[in-house]
DNA sequence: AGAATAAATAAACACTGTATATTTATAAAA
DNA sequence: TTTTATAAATATACAGTGTTTATTTATTCT
C-alpha cells in the first residue's frame, strides 16, 4: 500500500470513523479493551495514522468522553420534552429515571465517563467538567424553577456552614444567577443518583437486589418527597 | 541463577511480599500501572514465578481487593470504638466521616475496589460481595440498634413496593435477623456516601468545590437528621 | 513546473500478560 | 541411603499494547 492513498481510497471522514470504531469496540469488549491498533486494523489503516487526528490516545478518549456527556445531556433534555412545564415534581422525577435509563443503555459510556477504565488516562478537567456540567443543565434548570416557585424545601437540609456558602457563592457568581441552594441541591441529587447507578453498573449491589430499579425508584421518590414536601 | 534457588535465598513470605509490592506500585503510580513484571523486577524474581502464588493476574487483584475491604472494615469498626454505645447519632455520623477519611487516605484502594482500573479484570462477585458486606457490618449494626430503639424514621422514605419488600425479605432471611428497613437504610446511606466519595476521588466535583468535605459533612448531617428526626 | 505540506506507511522500542518447556532444590518413599 | 516425585523457580517465546522516527507520496500552494 502506498504511503499516502489517493483521496478516493481514503476513509471519507476518518476522525468520525475512528470514534465510531472506538465506541463499537468499547461496547463489545469494554472500555479497557479499546486499542488504537485494533481500531486501525478495523479501518484498514495503520495505528500511527490515528495520530494525525488524535495526537495521543488520551485525546481520543477525551473526545469520546465529551461525546458521551453530550449524549447524556440530550437524553436528559429529551426525557422531559413532552412534560408540562408546570408539573415540576414530574419533571424532577423523570430526569432521575432518565439518568439511570441512559446509564443502563450505555453502561460502557458511563464507565468511560465516571470510571477509570483506560490505563493511565487522566481526564483534563478543563474539558470534561464543563461537558459534565452542561449534561446536568436540565436538572439545574428544573430545580431553579422549583426554587423560584418557592417550593424547594431547603429547610430539609442540615444547616449550611459559612465556608460552604462562600464556595457555593463563588460558583453561583460564575453560573450567572443560579442560586446557591439550587447548586447545592443539584449536586446532592446528582451524587445520590450517581451513587446508586455506579453500584448497579459496577455489579456491586447485594446479590439479593435482583431489580435495582426498585431501589432506585424508591430513592428518587424519597428525594422528591424530601425536597418538595408532601 | 539456578531454576530453583535454595530456601535461604528465597523470599521468606513471597505471597505477602508480592501483595505488598503490588500495593506500593498502586500507591505510587495508580492501580492501572500495576504489572506482574514490574513486581517481579522489584522482588528480583521473574514474572512467571508469581504464577505459583496467583495463577492469574486477576487472582492477585482479587486478593488485593479482599485486603482493601478488610482494611476499610477495620477502619469503620475502629472509628466508633471509643464512642458510647448509647450515642447512636454520633456513631452513625462518625461512621460516615470515617468512610470518607479512609477513601482519602487510600484513594487507590478505593479505586481498585469500586472502579475498574485493571484492564479486563472482572471481580468475582462470590468473593468480593461478602468482603464488601463485611466491611459494612458496623453501619448495619448501628442502624439495627437505632431501629431496635424505635428511633429510625423509616416514615421519611417513600412507600415500599411489594416487589422491593420481597427482595429485602429474602436478603433479611439470609442475614439472619437484620430487619428489611435496616437493610434498605444501610444500602441507601452507603450509596449516598459512596456517590460523593466517588465524585471527590475521581476529581469530578465542580471546580468551585475547593473543600468537598463541606459538602460531605452537610450531607451526612442531613442524612442523620432525616433518619433520626430532629 | 517546482516547492511545500500533509497524510499515510514501515520499522522499531519498550512495555504488557501468559503459556510452555526446562531445570533443580527439597520432600517423600522405597 | 538411594530413588522418585513434587514444587518452585527460570528461560524462552508469543501476541498484544502505545508511541517514536524516518520515509514515502498524493495533494496543494506559489
Amino acid at each position: 500500500m502506498s504511503p499516502r492513498p489517493k483521496i478516493s481510497e481514503q476513509h471519507p471522514h476518518l476522525e468520525e470513523a475512528i470514534k465510531e470504531t472506538a465506541w463499537r469496540q468499547i461496547a463489545e469488549n469494554g472500555a479497557s479493551a479499546m486499542s488504537l491498533r485494533a481500531i486501525a486494523r478495523k479501518l484498514g489503516i495503520t495505528a500511527p495514522a490515528i495520530y494525525n487526528y488524535f495526537p495521543r490516545r488520551d485525546d481520543l478518549v477525551t473526545a469520546l468522553i465529551v461525546d458521551a456527556f453530550t449524549s447524556l445531556g440530550e437524553a436528559q433534555r429529551e426525557s422531559i420534552r413532552n412534560l408540562s412545564v408546570d408539573d415540576l415534581p414530574a419533571r424532577l422525577f423523570t430526569l432521575g429515571l432518565a439518568y439511570r435509563d441512559w446509564a443502563l443503555v450505555y453502561p460502557q459510556h458511563y464507565q468511560l465517563i465516571f470510571g477509570t477504565p483506560i490505563p493511565g488516562y487522566e481526564a483534563p478537567a478543563d474539558i470534561t467538567v464543563p461537558a459534565a456540567a452542561s449534561s446536568l443543565i436540565p436538572l439545574t434548570e428544573t430545580l431553579q424553577a422549583i426554587y423560584a416557585a418557592g417550593r424547594l424545601r431547603v429547610d430539609r437540609f442540615a444547616e449550611m456552614t459559612p465556608e460552604l456558602r462562600s464556595m457555593l457563592e463563588a460558583w453561583s457568581q460564575f453560573t450567572g444567577g443560579t442560586d446557591v441552594e439550587v447548586l447545592y441541591t443539584a449536586l446532592i441529587i446528582w451524587s445520590r443518583v450517581h451513587g446508586l447507578v455506579v453500584l448497579e453498573i459496577g455489579n456491586q449491589m447485594p446479590p439479593f437486589i435482583t431489580d435495582p430499579g426498585e431501589i432506585f425508584r424508591r430513592e428518587i421518590k424519597t428525594i422528591t418527597g424530601q425536597l418538595l414536601g408532601e
